[in-house]
DNA sequence: TGGTAAACGAGACGGTACGTCACGTCTTAAA
DNA sequence: TTTAAGACGTGACGTACCGTCTCGTTTACCA
């Protein structure tokens, strides 16, 4: 799961890479990226916090785009799913955590940036959506698999018609657009109202 | 409507501002953001392309923030909601057309571009809001008072209520969120699937 | 006589480059070269010391080499041959006044510096020639006519068969030689005993 | 004759430094002098092409200045100063071999750029001076001892007064002169013109 | 119709960050 | 203990854009 450049060969000769460093960086990164935003941040001032050489950098990460994404992803991975009962209730759970997520500044003045930055870079693309993208469909997987356990939904195999990717585009995409593009709270009342309607659309869905 | 520095004062004795500058400002800006993207376009390059000084760029933008949320807003002033005889058959067609606004190469570089530099710069995040999103939302609004004159949806003075403000976030969420983040095509199949989704949701809301 | 970038083009619009930073990076550039040497010279402090952006020097010299040839070459331009009544005593002064150019700190830590890279860059060896070498041989025949008008030495044309320049690789070949090389004082005993040795070789050469 | 770091200590336990890594650094750095020339060259570079790791140079030699030093000093001892009969032909002899060895592209970069390093290191200077220059000098002194043997000068202690110094720096100055910074051939011409004026100064001293 | 004042093109300016390079040191495992 | 390998902190490199400034020129309005 090393993120950094994916460096197998050998493992002969010389002074190994420090693994401190690694953790140092990201979280400088984060903090950089807390202080001034996406733009103003630079690979030298991250160097600078870490206490770690430019060089040092740019040996494990090919630049600023690259360095930023493996800083964030592992936000990501603090969503859970637990189980509150019912189906609405845990979207609406998820829900909220995702836009808590959003809400923190590194996340919402990194996350639109580099995903700007992947409509011109596939390998960077590529990075984004496995180390963050894909990475979060779990949530929408289990979610279904436990609707589908307790009879709410039935037992389609809804991933293979793409009916999870559809889900979870329209989750991400109504809570990332709520927060960063309106620009308006991802409130309680907000949240009811959104799985309000995503449920009928589900259920309607079901039955056709 | 000059989105450019809104200038009122003096207007004495002077030459006045090339009308015709502002037209090939623009367009540079947006032919520069097709050829290089959002983060090699240059303010430099643009004037270039324009056949203009660096210096008649500032005078009349802060910078390139505001130059490509101009350049681009215009875009997104071409979609419209053509009469299709249904709800269902309305959305599909705004839907389709954002779908295919969002892939062409300048909307698709900058829209994320800007959105994340607007996490950190309120003026900007205005700016943006003016030009383009809540410009967007007369879509929305035609679209369901169209509907509620044809009895698909009840009278209920659904902006009140920010009803208005959640389908627009879920329309244009899931639409940037498949197009962009999940990168996979805004196909008629997902469409279809989609709108469903969406109209089941409404119906399944208006009921309740 | 412009050493820096020979633009002569248009000279149309644009604002004009600043006379007064070409003499403050020179003289910046010989105050460094007196306190660090030529090794430890670079660009940025050079810069700095002027008060000058990094930018500005290589607008105007392609590196350091030619910066630091244009620095030094005003110094050479300042030996004379004051009459002082024989060729001896001609030769003896501008011999000494050329040992003691020699000991000035910027002069001595920069003159083999650029001749050794000049033996692996031919623009920088003509520049070096045309800017410092050259210019200096106009001593030798002004010290020849002069010597030739005293009737102390015959009116063959000496250009004509390369002695001057012979002369010329000797005076300044030795006194470089004793003092960068050898590293030992040019005083007036070994200007004496060098004076002595070299007119009794024009003495024997003038009667063969 | 050792002239990397003078380690007698200890000789205890431990690997014995490899004695055939000396001959192929200094093989090796030669061979990036005729490449790359002074300023191109590098440590690592010079280190891979010997095979060898770049703290095993950094053990043997303090630096750049000092390896090159060696590296080029020991071309100066094949020069020789056959017996040909009379001082003006050994002295041309002489002049020949040391132009020719000025031409070869390692000496060309490499003297002129230790040289200058030299004025502001007096280590360096040191050694230089022991390594190459004073080793050079008994060429001088061996041709003057012939000459007197052969009765062409007469039989002063010259080296007291510094007679030979003189004719060193004279000598080694004007052929490096002419090879390095008036950068044109030392030609069969010029050596006999030189030789001759010289020879004509000695004799004109002699008679003093 | 001629003066005035702003906008214009050109491009030099002081800056900042870039990404690379070489330095000389260090840390490892193997010899 | 030396070696090869190679990561490390350091600092200069030369470049690219930034946004500002200083030029001389152009162009509309108004007196």
């Amino acid at each position: 799961m090393c993120r950094s450049s994916s460096r197998s060969p050998s493992r002969t000769g010389g002074r190994p890479r420090s693994a401190a460093a690694d953790a140092a960086i990201l979280e400088a990164t984060r903090a950089a990226l807390v202080e001034l935003g996406w733009s103003k941040l630079t690979m030298g001032d991250v160097a600078g916090r870490a206490g770690v050489a430019k060089t040092t950098l740019y040996r494990r990460w090919a630049g600023k785009n690259e360095l930023v994404v493996d800083a964030v992803a592992v936000l990501f991975d603090e969503l859970e799913l637990p189980d509150r009962g019912s189906l609405l209730a845990d979207i609406e759970g998820v829900v909220v955590q995702f836009a808590a997520l959003l809400e923190r500044p590194e996340t919402k003045t990194a996350l639109m940036a580099v995903i700007a930055e992947s409509t011109r870079d596939e390998p960077l693309r590529e990075r984004i959506r496995t180390s963050i993208v894909e990475r979060q469909k779990r949530l929408v997987l289990a979610g279904r698999q436990r609707a589908q356990a307790r009879g709410e939904l039935p037992d389609s195999p809804a991933s293979a018609t793409g009916t999870d990717d559809l889900i979870f585009d329209v989750i991400a995409g109504a809570v990332v657009h709520r927060a960063l593009v309106s620009a308006e709270p991802v409130d309680a009342e907000w949240v009811r109202r959104f799985t309000a309607l995503l449920l009928g659309g589900l259920a309607a869905a079901a039955q056709a």
